[in-house]
DNA sequence: ATTAGCACTCCTCTTAGTTGAGTGCTAACA
DNA sequence: TGTTAGCACTCAACTAAGAGGAGTGCTAAT
């Protein structure tokens, strides 16, 4: 357990490099207002919390940083939620004065502005369109053996995909199929789509137009992959200004993972509620080895969610980003809810 | 006018430059196998190639590196097409072999391809949209106060918006507009269609249904943006590699430039055919002074194109990009067009 | 016209020395 | 006994000086 006195410094310590990127030393400590012991004092605690795993030296005679552990010390139990200024505020809500109809425009739009307000890269998950349920389901023919198949859902995403039509498949054939597959998969979750085509809707399909076998086939490996939510990113490029980064070696990495989906998608945690932070090697991933990632999930009709990543140093302002992203998820929440 | 010998030494050390990137000698030059006089003559001949503006030095005493009137003379004068070799050839096969349907996959993949086989960055715009003709129009009412606009082009490519319905708008209501809709609007260019809505189709509309007015609004401004050509990226990271960008500032910048579409769309040459490069600063962006960007166009069905950039630092492989281009260019168009 | 020779330039790398911020330890102090 | 002043020590960061080497331009000989 720490003492009083040891919490107090460490948390100076842990402010003071997170404003400065420098490493802490007793006689800086010592000027601070509510300090009120020498720096030598100040040195004897600092051995202790070094010895205890909090603080870390990158030479012997320098002074301290935060140790991962410290970090998570700080995080669990030193971070009182901060209020955010109005200005912050407003800014953030200024993505919903402009009544913009399109989701991705105000996720995109969103994403932007947590950047700017950070100063760190943003990374926001559209809604899980898996779990969007069909609404309508229509097929235009392009010529005698293509076609679009056109998936309108409930909240108005669209998805499309061409796919090619069966020898001698006549318009009405196509009229006839667009009508059982509405009659059959209206309400249906994208993410059952495939299954329920090929376990229910083939039968019958055959049934009433000749050769249905090949079309479903198509049809199943049109509607079948495209399983990525979009990414929308904010401030890809403000990492450069971290000076941790100023190492080209790592922002390399960074940016290489930033276009690798499937690392990008490991970062988020997809069920859990609440705001998760990860700091530096508990992300797993070698890349951003010294990179805190902060997350959380906004909710989209109850039903489904997206999810808001913040990745900056471990040495990130962790207070503020909280905060701010705690305004972001409610206020995404509650724009995406009220609309119907 | 240069002298043969001008030229030959010109050529050996742009090559060796873009080589080895690093100011050429002349004992490095005077070693070469077709080189058959000696460091102080190279260096006589030197001399002068930098008085004309071909060459510069980076110091008093080193060696030669060429100017950007260098590398225009040698893309103008010196660059032979290369033959690039078979497995090269077959590399870029591979994207069309798999008949893959979806355009955006194929340039995706393209873009990839590119920027491995060249170790540059690739940027490929998709089909300008704008161009497309309208195949079907058909709206899907998600709720009483909005629906989905949907617009399929005769290329299987499908924009759709979301707008708002007017008060008390019925199913039969937007069933006519529909009819109307496509009626008036099939074959029309995208360009062209917030044009035709308000000045032609708004009128027939007022006449069949009541209040056309604000849908017809709500439905042009729909139509409007969104003129964007999609951008594709291959190897963003790859600049990374290049010894003149290992300087943080300048990395930065390119990055930077890759996020603002308007700048990116900026490097391209719309209308004009054939294979084009702009060295330094000839692309008027200081972000890329140090780099040049060779550019195509690739077509789609005749009437539409596609554009293809290559972005390397000047001192970059013009015979091989050019030659990759080339390829590339041909077989895309080719995929492209011969599907119909 | 070409080339060998030479003085000169200037980048790059290494080494050594200085400075300063910071520590740990010891001893004095309240 | 907890706190603090004092001091020796460490080490990164900076500066200065010097050596090495690749390259040049010029001159004079071939």
């Amino acid at each position: 357990m720490l003492t009083n006195r040891q919490v107090q410094i460490f948390q100076v310590i842990v402010d003071d490099f997170i404003t400065f990127a420098q490493p802490v030393g007793s006689r800086q400590i010592s000027k601070k207002q509510e300090i009120t012991f020498s720096p030598a004092t100040i040195r004897n605690e600092m051995a202790d919390l070094e010895e205890l795993g909090f603080l870390e030296k990158t030479h012997t005679s320098s002074g301290r940083v935060p140790s991962e552990k410290g970090y998570r010390y700080y995080v669990d139990h030193l971070l009182k939620p901060q209020k955010i200024t109005t200005d912050d505020i407003f800014q953030i809500q200024s993505v919903f004065k402009d009544r913009m109809v399109e989701m991705e425009q105000v996720i995109r739009k969103s994403a932007n502005i947590l950047s700017e307000l950070t100063s760190y890269t943003s990374i926001l998950l559209g809604p899980d369109v898996q779990r969007h349920r069909v609404k309508r389901f229509s097929i235009v023919p392009l010529s005698s053996d293509t076609a679009v198949a056109i998936i309108v859902t409930s909240n108005g995403h669209v998805e499309n995909r061409m796919f090619s039509l069966p020898q001698g498949f006549t318009a009405s054939d196509i009229e006839k199929m667009v009508n059982i597959l509405n009659e059959r998969l209206v309400g249906i979750p994208l993410e059952k789509l495939h299954l329920k085509l090929e376990v229910e809707v083939l039968s019958i399909l055959q049934e009433h137009i000749g050769s249905g076998d090949d079309i479903i086939q198509s049809l199943v490996k049109a509607t079948m992959p495209n399983t990525e939510s979009k990414i929308f990113y904010g401030g890809k490029t403000n990492m450069f200004n971290q000076p941790e980064f100023h190492d080209l070696n790592k922002v390399r990495m960074l940016m290489d993972l930033m276009e690798t989906t499937s690392q990008v998608q490991s970062l988020f945690h997809p069920n859990e509620a609440g705001i998760h932070i990860r700091i530096g090697s508990e992300n797993q991933l070698l890349e951003i080895e010294n990179c805190s990632v902060i997350t959380t999930t906004y909710s989209i009709d109850e039903e489904q969610q997206g999810a808001i990543a913040i990745i900056g140093p471990t040495r990130m302002d962790y207070r503020r980003v909280v905060a701010l992203l705690d305004v972001m998820r409610s206020d995404l929440s509650q724009a995406f809810t009220k609309k119907n």
